[in-house]
DNA sequence: GCACGAGTTCGACAATGTCAAACGCGGTTC
DNA sequence: GAACCGCGTTTGACATTGTCGAACTCGTGC
C-alpha cells in the first residue's frame, strides 16, 4: 500500500481514460475526470507523449493513446505463458468444434481476451484480443468468478450491468451460476450478453490449482445448443482442450 | 525538451527494456540497464505492478509485462484513423492479389503493424499486428522513410542491420532505393528480411501530404515476382487499395 | 554454515513535480 | 471587427514527492 509513485499513477489514470469510451480527450476533459489542476495533466500528457504513450491529434489538440501501447501490448502476449501454452490446442479446438475459440484471463473484474481463433470457414470476424469482456455474462467469465470470489464481488459490488433481457442481473443469480461451474467444473451462457448468440467454457489451472484462464468456445445459440442445453461432444472438447492446456502448465498431473 | 517528468520516463524505459528480447527481467538487471539504484526501480516497478502495467513472476521474483497493456494496445487500434479507414480496402486487396496485406506505419523509425491480413485459403500464419519490422528491409519501411529523411538518418546512424544476404546495408544503397521509392510512389523488396519472402508497398497519404502510413503485400518471392521484378497487375493492386485509403483520409482528391 | 545474490524496506535529504495564475491562440458572437 | 470565450500551453515559487544508499530478509550454493 505505501509508497506509489504519484505521477505514474496519474499517468496511469490518463492511459485508462483515453482507453476508455472516447479515444480523444483534451486536458480540461481529463483534468475535469481526474479532478487535477489542467497544469498538471498538461506536464503529464507532454511526458506520455515524449515516451509515445499518447499522440495529440494536431488540428483538435486532443490526445489519444500512442502506438507505443500498440507494441507493448504484442510483447506482452508472446511473454504470456497461457497464451503461448494454449496456442496448438486452441487451434484445434476451433477445427473440431467449427466454432470460434477464445482464451481468457481475469483482468479488473472483466474477461481479458488473450487469444482469439476465427471459426474456421466464415471470414470477416473482428478479431477481439485485447477486448475486455464483461465476466458475468460470458461463460468464461463466470469460469473465472467461480475461483475468484473476491473478484466476483467486487464486480458485484459495482453492480451488474445487463446487455440483454437474459444477462444475469441479480447477485444471488449470479452466485447460483458461480457455484454450479465450479462444481461442474465448466460455464455456458446464452443469449446474456448478445442476443442469439451462446458460449461455453472451462477452466485453465495452473500448477498451484488456481484458475488463471478460461477457454472457451462461441457462436449462433442454435449451433451451440441442442434443447435449451450445451450439445454434449462440443462441451466435452472445450473441457478435454481446456484440460490439456491445464496439463502442459504443470497443473494436477491428469 | 523541458520539463519532463522523470519518474514516468524511467518508468518508460522500464517498459521498453520489458518489451525487448528478455520478457522477464529481475530489479538488478534493469537497474544494471538503467544505471539507476535498484532501491529506485524497486520503486518505480511497485507503482507500475500497482497499475497493472507490469506483472511479477512469484516464483523467480522476475518482473514482466502486465496485461492493463494488452488492453491499451488495442484500444490504440480502435482510435487509430489509419487503420480504421484502411479495415476495408485491406480485406479485399488480400481477396484480389490472394496475399497477406499489412498496413504499417513509422515508430521509432521502425515498422509497427497495425493491421494484418492473412493470406486467403491459407491457413495457421501468426497474426503480428504489434509487431515492430524493420524498415530498411521491407517494402513498407522504404515507402515510410522515403518521406521521412529524419527517420531515415536516424535509422542509418544506428547502423543498418543484415537479416540475409540481400539485406541493404550500405547507406548510399539505401537512399537510392528511397529516392526511387519517392519517385515511383511504390517500394519492393527481395529476400532482404526473409530468404524467399518478397513484398510490395505504396504509401497512405493524409490531407496534409504526408505519408502517414504503408500498405502492401507480402508473400512467396515466385508468387510475386516475374523476371525479377513485381508483377504488374499486384502492384496496381496495391498502388490502387493504398489511394483508396488515402482518399478516404483526405488526401488529393485523386 | 557462511557468503553471496536476489528482491525488498527504510528514512533523510533535496531534487522534483505540483499548482494556480497568466499567456496565446483559435474560434464564435454580437 | 472587437470583445469574448474556451482551449492547450507556459511559468515560477513552494513543499510535496520521489530518490538513493544502506540495511534487511530470504533462498542458494559453495
Amino acid at each position: 500500500m505505501p509508497g506509489n509513485i504519484q505521477s505514474i499513477e496519474r499517468a496511469a489514470a490518463i492511459l485508462r481514460l483515453l482507453s476508455g469510451r472516447n479515444r480523444r480527450l483534451g486536458v480540461v476533459d481529463l483534468a475535469g475526470e481526474l479532478n487535477l489542476p489542467k497544469g498538471t495533466v498538461h506536464g503529464l500528457l507532454r511526458t506520455l507523449q515524449h515516451v509515445g504513450f499518447v499522440e495529440q491529434d494536431k488540428d483538435s489538440g486532443k490526445y489519444q493513446l500512442g502506438a507505443a501501447l500498440l507494441h507493448m501490448g504484442s510483447s506482452y502476449l508472446d511473454g504470456n505463458e497461457l497464451r503461448t501454452r494454449a496456442l496448438n490446442w486452441s487451434d484445434s479446438l476451433a477445427a473440431r468444434t467449427h466454432e470460434a475459440v477464445r482464451i481468457g484471463t481475469l483482468h479488473d473484474s472483466r474477461v481479458l481476451v488473450v487469444h482469439h481463433v476465427f471459426r474456421p470457414d466464415d471470414s470477416f470476424q473482428t478479431l477481439d484480443v485485447g477486448s475486455l469482456l464483461p465476466a458475468h455474462a460470458t461463460a468464461m467469465g463466470k469460469v473465472l468468478l467461480a475461483d475468484h470470489p473476491y473478484a466476483a464481488d467486487e464486480l458485484i459490488g459495482q453492480g451488474l450491468e445487463a446487455f440483454t433481457d437474459w444477462t444475469i442481473t441479480a447477485p444471488d443469480r449470479l452466485r447460483e451460476e458461480l457455484t454450479l461451474a465450479r462444481e461442474r467444473g465448466w460455464a455456458w451462457e446464452v443469449g446474456e450478453l448478445l442476443a442469439g448468440q451462446a458460449s461455453m467454457a472451462a477452466p485453465i489451472i495452473d500448477r498451484t490449482g488456481r484458475t488463471v484462464g478460461a477457454m472457451g468456445i462461441v457462436g449462433k445459440a442454435e449451433r451451440l445448443l441442442t434443447t435449451r442445453k450445451p450439445r454434449a461432444e462440443l462441451l466435452s472438447y472445450v473441457r478435454e482442450a481446456a484440460r490439456a492446456v491445464s496439463h502442459e502448465l504443470g497443473a494436477i498431473p491428469w
